[in-house]
RNA sequence: GGGCGCAUAGCUCAGCUGGUCAGAGCACCUGCCUUACAAGCAGGGAGUCGGCGGUUCGAGUCCGUCUGCGCCCACCA
C-alpha cells in the first residue's frame, strides 16, 4: 500500500545510521552558534555553570567524559526550559602538574638563577640530564605546551557533544585569571584576611615547596620503633620510643601525659639526650598518649604536627636540623654546643633523612643507648598528594589566608554557607562540614614554585640588603597582573632590584587553588566586565567530583564569602568516580585508564553519554561497555522508529493537532507520555538526570514495541482516513516530545532526526510541557495502553509457545480480565485485531489479570 | 578514633514520602526473515531484597544492632 507523499515532506535516509553524525552536527552547531551565550539576557533568564577546568597537562580519561556529560545534560535541559545557559570552559594549566609535564616533555628544569635566554629552544628529544633554564623560559614552555594540550581537550569535548560556548574559554594562567587572583589577594590583604607568617610549615622536599593542609594525604608506610635511653641526673635512665631517631639532635624536650604516674616524678626536671648529651626538660601535656610507645615521647623541631603544637604551647626552643632539600643541615642547631654533640652531629650533617637514621642507629648501638632491636611497624605518614617522599616540617615565611582554621566565627560563617548550598546528593554536605570542622590552621597559599600566579608584592631592602617584610610594596589594581620578578614597583627602577636600599620581588607563586577558587569570578568577568558579572553571578551550578570538596568547593566558598558576602552558586552537583570492572578507582597511576576518544570512536558519542547518564549523582559507577552498547542500540532504534513514524505520514503540522487525535488508544498513549514528561521534568529539576532518562527510555520501548505495532495497520489506512490521521497526529506528537526528552542525553541522534522534519535545532526547542499533552487527551485513561499491551503480549506468547511466526493468523482469541480492563481494551479492539492478526476476538470478564486464550489458524500454504 | 555511603536475580543496577515493589537491562534458554530496525523481534526460567531484633494491620522501603565492602576526615612518639 504505497502512501503518496507530498513533495514538501523531507525524507529520512533509506538506511539511517549514527556513524559520522558527531562530526556533522558538531560542525553545524559551531557554524550556527547553537550554544552561544546571549549576554543581553538578565540574570533571572540565565542559567550559569561554573565548569570545572580540567587539568590541561593531564590526559582526559573516562571519568571526565562521565562527569562532564552529567553537567551537559543539565545544561541542555535548562536551555530547553528557556534559560540562556552560561557554560564556559576553563583549562587548569597553572601549577605543578604542568611544571612536571614540561620537565619531562622538554627535558628541562627551572632554575631561577639562570638568566633569561631569548633564543632558547628546547631539544628535539629530551636528554637524560635536564637542562636548567630561566624562570621566564620555563614559563614560556609551560604556556606553549598547555595550548597544545587544550586543543586536544577541546576536540574531545566537542566530539562528546558538550554544549559549551567555545568562544568563552579561559585558562587559569591567563592574564585575566592572574589579574583576578592578584586582585582578590590584594583585597584579602587590605581586609586583613591575608597575612604573612614565619612558622613551621609542612614541606615537600622533592618539590621544595610548602604545601597546605588540603593537599595532604596519609599513606601507610613501614617504620620502626626505636627504644632510646635518656639519662637522668642521678644516673638512671628513661626509655622513650621513637620512629624518627635521626631527629634526636632536634630534641628539645620529653613529654608525657600529666596524669601519667610513671613520669610525674620527672616533670620539671631535665634529662640528657643520648649521643648528644643535650639537657632537655621533661614536660607534661594532655596530647601525650600514655599507651603509645613507651608513653613518653621526645619533642623534636619538628618531627610532626604534634611537635609543632607542643613547641608552640610549651614555648620550647627551636633546634631545626632538616633543610629545604630534605637533608640534615650542615651546621648543628643551637644547643648542641659541647664538643661531644658537635662531633656526633658532624657524622650526620648533609646526609638525607634516610641515611641519617641509619647513622644514628649505628651510633646508638655503639654507645649502648639503643635498647633491643628496632620493632617494625606500619604507620600513616603524611605526604603531599602529588609527592612521593614524606613531608618534613621546615620553618619558613609564608602567606596565609584566613579560612576559619583559626577563627571560630569565620568557621561558623562558612559552615552556614555550606548549609545554604543545595547539595546533590545531599549527604555530600557532611564532607564539607567534616572538613571545615577539622581545619587546624589557616590556608597556606604561597608556594615556592615557578609556574603560577605570582604574589603581587615587593619588599624594600634595608641598608644591609635585608627585606623589610612588614613594609610590603603593593601595586595598584589597575596595573594587574604584575610579575614582581620582572616588573618594578612604583618609585623604583630596575637597577635597584636586589640592591641595599632598593627592593626585591616576592619570589613565591600562589597555590593553584588560590586561582581555581575564583573560577566563578574569573569566568564571570568580576571587576573586568561588570555587565557580564551582573548577568551570571552568583552562578547556579558548581559540578565537581567529591574528592575536591575540601579544596575546590571549600576554597571557592571561602573566596566568595570573603569578597562578595555570598555563595558563588546556589547548587552543587557532586559526581562519583569511575571504577574499573574490579571496583577500583580508575586512575592514571593505576594504569587502568581507557581513553575517551577510543570509546567515542567505537561506540559513538550518544552511546557513551547514555552510559554516563546511567551514573546517578554522587555514585561511583562501574566502567561498563555493555551500557554503551545499549546506548548505541537505543540511538539506532530512535533513528529507525523515527524513520517509520515519518514514513507513515506523521508530519510536523499534525503534532498537537487536538482535532485529529480521536482514537482512545492514541489518547491513552499521550496521557502516559504526559506523565513521563512530568516525571522527567521533576527529576531534572532535582538534578536527577538518571531518573529523567529512565522514565523516557521506558516509555520509548513501550512506544516502539507495543504502540507502533498496534497502530501500524491503521496508520497505513486500514481503518480509513480518520483513523489514520489520528495515529499520524499522535505519532507526530509523540515523536516530537520524545526527541526533546532524549535531546539532553543523545544530542546527536535527536538532532539528526529533528532535522528530517523540523526546522531549527532540537537543542533550542522548548522542553515538552505536560499540560500541552493533557489538552489533547481529554479524560483518556493511560491504563488503556497497558491493558492492550498485556493483551497483545498474551497473543505473542501463544504464538511464541507454538513456535509460530508473529505473522501467524489467529482463528480465535478470548481475552479475560477485569471488566473495566476489558472495557478499555474494547476501545482499541480493532488495533489489537490488526496487530495480532486476530480473526475472531471475544472478551470474558472475571479474571483478575489480563490473559488471552488463543487458537491459531491452520497454516496456509504460501 | 570520628563521619558518610553501599549491600535487591549470574552481572550492572531501579525501586523517591512504608500497602499491584519483587522490577529493568545484560547474560542465559526457546523461537521468529514480521515491508522501521536480524548490530533486529517475540517469549521464558531465575532472587527467603546481607544477618538478627523492633515499630506497624502491613517493611527491600522506617528504627536499632551486627557483618562485609568502599570513601572522607583525624596530632605520623
Amino acid at each position: 500500500m504505497e502512501q503518496p507523499r507530498p513533495q514538501s515532506l523531507p525524507q529520512p535516509p533509506e538506511k539511517p545510521s549514527i556513524d559520522g553524525i558527531e562530526e556533522k552536527w558538531a560542525a553545524v552547531w559551531q557554524e550556527l552558534g547553537t550554544y552561544r551565550f546571549d549576554r543581553s539576557k538578565e540574570r533571572s533568564e540565565v542559567y550559569a555553570i561554573d565548569t570545572p577546568p580540567p587539568t590541561a597537562s593531564g590526559s582526559l580519561h573516562v571519568g571526565h567524559a562521565f562527569s562532564y556529560t552529567h553537567t551537559d545534560t543539565v545544561a541542555r535541559y535548562q536551555r530547553m526550559r528557556g534559560k540562556e545557559v552560561f557554560y564556559p570552559m576553563g583549562w587548569d594549566d597553572n601549577g605543578l602538574p604542568t611544571e612536571r609535564r614540561v620537565q619531562n616533555y622538554f627535558g628541562v628544569r627551572c632554575d631561577p638563577s639562570v638568566p633569561f635566554d631569548p633564543d632558547f629552544a628546547p631539544p628535539a628529544e629530551p636528554g637524560k640530564q635536564q637542562i636548567p633554564i630561566s624562570r621566564r623560559n620555563f614559563v614560556d614552555l609551560c604556556l606553549k605546551l598547555t595550548v597544545e594540550d587544550e586543543q586536544v581537550f577541546e576536540r574531545v569535548w566537542r566530539r562528546l557533544g558538550l554544549s559549551v560556548d567555545w568562544s568563552m574559554t579561559y585558562q587559569t594562567i591567563d592574564a585575566n585569571s592572574q589579574a583576578a587572583s592578584q586582585r582578590a589577594f590584594l583585597r584579602n590583604l587590605s581586609r586583613g584576611e591575608a597575612y604573612q607568617s614565619e612558622a613551621p610549615t609542612l614541606w615537600d622536599v622533592t618539590f621544595r615547596t610548602a604545601v597546605a593542609q588540603a593537599e595532604l594525604e596519609d599513606r601507610e608506610r613501614p617504620g620502626a620503633y626505636h627504644l632510646l635511653t635518656f639519662h637522668l641526673p642521678d644516673g638512671g635512665v628513661v626509655e622513650i620510643d621513637t620512629t624518627r631517631p635521626e631527629l634526636l639532635p632536634a630534641c628539645v624536650a620529653l613529654v608525657a601525659h600529666p596524669d601519667d604516674e610513671r613520669y610525674q616524678p620527672l616533670f620539671g626536671s631535665t634529662v640528657r639526650t643520648p649521643l648528644f648529651g643535650v639537657e632537655v626538660p621533661v614536660v607534661a601535656h594532655h596530647l601525650a598518649e600514655p599507651d603509645k610507645g613507651s608513653g613518653i615521647a621526645m619533642i623534636c623541631t619538628f618531627g610532626d604536627i604534634t611537635d609543632v603544637t607542643w613547641w608552640r604551647e610549651l614555648q620550647l626552643p627551636t633546634r631545626a636540623v632538616i633543610g629545604w632539600d630534605g637533608r640534615l643541615l650542615a651546621d648543628p642547631p643551637s644547643g648542641l654546643d659541647s664538643e661531644v654533640a658537635r662531633t656526633a652531629y658532624a657524622r650526620l650533617a648533609g646526609s638525607t633523612v634516610h641515611t641519617a637514621r641509619e647513622t644514628v642507629v649505628t651510633m646508638l648501638r655503639e654507645s649502648g643507648e639503643l635498647v633491643g632491636a628496632p620493632r617494625p611497624i606500619t604507620h600513616a605518614v603524611k605526604f603531599f598528594e602529588k609527592g612521593d617522599r614524606p613531608l618534613e616540617i621546615v620553618s619558613t615565611r609564608q602567606w596565609y589566608l584566613r579560612n576559619g582554621g583559626r577563627d571560630a566565627f569565620v568557621r561558623d560563617e562558612l559552615l552556614e554557607r555550606g548549609a545554604e548550598l543545595r547539595w546533590h546528593p545531599g549527604y555530600m554536605q557532611h564532607r564539607f562540614e567534616n572538613w571545615v570542622e577539622g581545619l587546624n590552621g589557616d590556608w597556606l597559599v604561597s608556594r615556592q614554585r615557578f609556574f603560577g600566579v605570582p604574589f603581587p608584592v615587593w619588599y624594600p631592602l634595608d641598608a644591609d640588603g635585608e627585606p623589610l617584610y612588614d613594609r610590603a610594596i603593593l601595586p595598584d589594581e589597575s596595573a594587574l597582573p604584575v610579575d614582581p620578578s620582572s616588573d618594578v614597583p612604583a618609585g623604583y627602577t630596575e637597577a635597584q632590584r636586589g640592591v641595599p636600599g632598593g627592593f626585591i620581588g616576592d619570589p613565591d607563586v600562589m597555590d593553584t587553588w588560590a586561582t581555581s577558587s575564583l573560577t566563578p569570578q574569573i569566568a564571570g568577568g568580576w571587576e573586568r566586565d561588570p555587565d557580564l558579572f551582573a548577568r551570571v553571578f552568583p552562578m547556579d551550578l558548581r559540578p565537581q567530583a567529591h574528592d575536591i570538596i575540601r579544596t575546590w568547593l571549600f576554597s571557592s566558598v571561602v573566596r566568595s564569602h570573603l569578597e562578595l558576602d555570598c555563595l558563588p552558586w546556589t547548587d552543587a552537583t557532586i559526581s562519583g568516580f569511575i571504577l574499573d570492572p574490579d571496583r577500583k578507582k580508575m586512575a592514571k597511576s593505576k594504569g587502568n585508564v581507557v581513553t575517551p576518544i577510543d570509546l567515542l570512536d567505537e561506540h559513538g558519542s550518544d552511546a557513551v553519554r547514555y552510559w554516563a547518564a546511567s551514573g546517578r549523582p554522587g555514585t561511583d559507577t562501574a566502567f561498563d561497555v555493555g551500557q554503551m552498547k545499549i546506548g548505541r542500540r537505543l540511538a539506532i532504534k530512535i533513528l529507525n522508529a523515527s524513520k517509520f513514524v515519518l514514513g507513515v505520514g506523521a508530519r510536523a503540522e499534525l503534532a498537537f493537532d487536538a482535532a485529529a487525535i480521536t482514537e482512545p488508544l492514541d489518547r491513552a498513549l499521550l496521557a502516559e507520555l504526559a506523565s513521563v514528561v512530568e516525571r522527567a521534568t521533576a527529576a531534572f529539576d532535582g538534578y536527577d538526570y538518571t531518573r529523567a532518562l529512565d522514565a523516557t527510555e521506558t516509555f520509548f520501548w513501550t512506544f516502539t514495541d507495543d504502540y507502533l505495532e498496534l497502530v501500524k495497520d491503521r496508520a497505513y489506512g486500514s481503518r480509513g482516513e480518520r483513523g489514520a490521521r489520528s495515529t499520524q497526529a499522535t505519532l507526530a506528537t509523540a515523536l516530537s516530545v520524545q526527541l526533546r526528552l532524549f535531546a539532553p542525553f543523545l544530542p546527536f541522534v535527536t538532532e539528526e532526526v529533528w532535522s528530517w522534519w523540523q526546522t531549527g535545532s532540537v537543542h533550542r526547542s522548548a522542553w515538552p510541557d505536560a499540560t500541552d499533552l493533557q489538552l489533547l487527551t481529554g479524560a483518556a485513561d493511560a491504563a488503556l495502553l497497558a491493558d492492550v499491551g498485556a493483551a497483545l503480549s498474551g497473543v505473542r506468547k501463544a504464538k511464541s509457545e507454538a513456535k509460530a511466526s508473529m505473522r501467524a493468523e489467529v482463528e480465535r482469541a478470548v481475552v479475560r480480565g477485569p471488566a473495566e480492563a476489558l472495557d478499555r481494551i474494547g476501545l482499541a479492539a480493532d488495533d489489537l485485531r490488526g496487530a495480532g492478526r486476530i480473526n475472531g476476538l471475544a472478551f470474558e470478564p472475571g479474571a483478575e489479570a489480563v490473559s488471552v486464550e488463543v487458537v491459531l489458524a491452520p497454516p496456509t500454504a504460501s
